[in-house]
RNA sequence: UGGGAUGUGGCCAAGUGGUAAGGCAUCGGCCUUUGGAGCCGACAUUCGCAGGUUCGAAUCCUGCCAUCCCAGCCA
């Protein structure tokens, strides 16, 4: 092994948190014989975001250390919600994010049957039961926090008569809320989920698999564990909001005498500046606040992809927030540096201005094209290089000039020189102006002898810029995106207040950038740094006519610190 | 006022009785044909608080405080 991998595999190594000792703990006694099966287990009822991408690269990152195997399983047990398009976008974004499921994609509609039978056991045992209380008696009935339930009235009924009574459900003879079966539990227990949980619900609705076979469907908890039993999951790994759920997760495995997985509550993602509320997401697109899902300003993993993201860049941001029970909000420049190191290592240099002003070189002959060498990727000398054309007519970033320049800023200025990134040192002469005082252009000239940037005499020069030759530029249109909300924890919006107060006016512009040529064919999807500006990505909207450009991140820019 | 969980620097996060890893952010400096990248350095006398046990406590014990989750026929 080079000393390159024995990094990356200690890196990998390093990697610990609870539930790897809890593994390492189960592999040393040998609980599950060294077998590590783990699930991802989405509900098809929306998009992806970057906090199921925590869960997926948990996941199937364990799965990976320890020489297992991760399902897909959707858990499609509420037909209400649930749509293919979701499927389908689920299946692309894990795909995208690198893992992969082989033959094991599985549905929990796949085990209704076996689910069925699994009731019927238990009401065999005596310890489920069909209760006939409506939704709100069931309600009242449970208690409340400090209150002890009391028990239905139905809770008595005989064996027999619950047989018929289910079956009766499923075979369709009652109408939607006039029974549920229950399993029989405890009343009195300070957990409320024990406190005879819904297994069953009757619901007319058709399921997007198994159409109108079934009017009666199984509840979460009556559903989940069970999947992952069926599977012979051995650890099912779900977010805090489950532990409550974990008596009843153990009760339906003890009581069906079946293959009993142990089931694990890590702390979900929140991202500042954003929020994972699936609902709300789904507000956003309903409304139109944003252009659908895979609007690049939404924290799923679809809006990652087109903003241009790498898959990478993802898992390694999912590896880098670690994992652990305590909830927490993770900074949004973590994500951003995540991005940026890949980036920075594998895209491709471009110049590109984004707010233009012209420059006349007055020295340089009129009709004059030169092709200058310009490095496509400083950190990878094996990406070679390409030409870039320079004319009399250049622009360059309307930042880079000030007319009166404070004490440190090295770019152009009034009778300052500065060089022109792989092209020339070039002097302002002139500053040309409007009517309204506005600077229309610039009045320059160039030093013949400091081609490609470097003066004979070693002469320094601070300052460098990029520039476009206006006579060669590319029109596109570049996307610019900040956050979308204007609040960094989004949990401090009070109850009383809508959270649409908090969303970002600025989080969309759309500008005319000026591009080298050599961007002229790039396809949707190719990634670009555009030199001191940042990483750009080309958007699924281009077309031969007309590219479009979306800014993935800006580039950390230390000037506009000091300035300040 | 019931039950379940969590509290380590601005944000994450190791640590499981032997004297506070690492990353992001921040702040200095070096270097630089991207004010990018890179490199070097700084950044918790202290682990929610108060007691106690111990030669020794973030780690064990007791009490308190704070925050989150639970009363869907959602997942």
């Amino acid at each position: 092994m080079n000393p390159e991998e024995i990094k990356g595999t200690q890196q990998t190594a390093q990697t610990v948190n609870f539930i790897r000792t809890i593994i390492d703990e189960d592999n040393r006694t040998g609980k599950w014989g060294g077998r590590v099966l783990t699930r991802f287990p989405p509900e098809p009822n929306g998009y992806l975001h970057i906090g199921h991408a925590k869960s997926i690269c948990l996941n199937f990152g364990l799965a990976r250390d320890y020489n297992g195997v991760t399902n897909l399983r959707f858990d499609d047990t509420n037909p209400v919600k649930e749509e293919q398009e979701y499927i389908d976008s689920i299946i692309e974004d894990v795909h995208w994010l690198g893992f992969d499921w082989e033959d094991r994609l599985f549905y929990a509609s796949d085990y209704f049957d076996t689910l069925f039978d699994y009731a019927i056991k238990l009401i065999k045992a005596g310890k489920a039961y069909v209760c006939n209380l409506s939704a709100e008696e069931i309600r009242s009935y449970r208690g409340t926090l400090t209150e002890l339930g009391k028990s239905s009235p139905y809770r008595g009924r005989s064996i027999e008569e619950n047989m018929q009574l289910f079956e009766a459900m499923r075979n369709g003879e009652f109408d939607e809320g006039d029974c549920v079966l229950r399993a029989k539990i405890d009343m009195a227990s300070a957990n409320l989920n024990l406190r005879d949980p819904v297994m069953y619900r009757i619901l007319f609705a058709e399921h997007h698999r198994t159409g109108n076979k079934w009017c009666i469907y199984p509840t979460y908890d009556f559903t989940h564990g069970q999947s992952d039993s069926i599977e012979k999951i051995t650890h099912s790994v779900c977010t805090l909001e489950f532990e409550d759920h974990r008596p009843l997760y153990d009760w339906y495995c003890v009581h069906l005498e079946i293959h009993h997985p142990q089931q694990i509550e890590f702390a979900r993602l929140n991202l500042t500046y954003t929020m994972m509320s699936k609902r709300k997401l789904l507000d956003l697109v309903k409304e139109g606040i944003v252009r659908g899902w895979d609007d690049p300003r939404m924290p799923t993993i679809s809006g990652f992809r087109r903003r241009g993201y790498t898959p990478k860049s993802i898992r390694d941001f999912a590896d880098r927030i670690g994992v652990s029970k305590k909830e927490s909000m993770v900074d949004y420049s973590l994500l951003e540096f995540c991005i940026r190191e890949d980036l920075n290592k594998t895209a491709p240099r471009a110049m590109a201005v984004l707010n233009p002003l012209k420059i006349t070189i007055t020295n340089y002959p009129d009709d004059l094209t030169e092709l200058l060498d310009a490095i496509n990727n400083p950190e990878d000398a094996s990406m070679g290089s390409r030409q870039v054309p320079f004319s009399k007519e250049i622009y360059i970033e309307r930042d880079d000039f000030m007319e009166e320049p404070p004490k440190k800023f090295y770019r152009l200025a009034p009778g300052k020189e500065v060089r022109l990134r792989y092209a020339y040192y070039i002097t302002c002469r002139e500053v040309i102006k409007n009517e309204n005082g506005e600077i229309t252009e610039l009045f320059c000239t160039y030093d013949p002898e400091t081609k490609g940037g470097s003066s004979p005499d070693g002469r320094r020069v601070l300052g460098t810029i990029h520039w476009v030759s206006a006579r060669h530029a590319l029109h596109a249109e570049v996307r610019l995106y900040e956050h979308l909300f204007t609040l960094e924890d989004l949990n401090d919006i009070p109850e009383n207040e809508d959270w649409h107060n908090f969303i970002n006016p600025k989080s969309f512009e759309i500008i005319t950038g000026w591009l080298e040529p050599s961007l002229k064919n790039s396809t949707p999807g190719s990634r670009f740094q555009f030199e001191r500006l940042g990483y750009f990505c080309v958007d699924a909207d281009s077309n031969e006519s007309k590219l479009v450009i979306n800014r993935t991140v800006t580039l950390r820019d230390s000037w506009a610190k000091i300035n300040k």
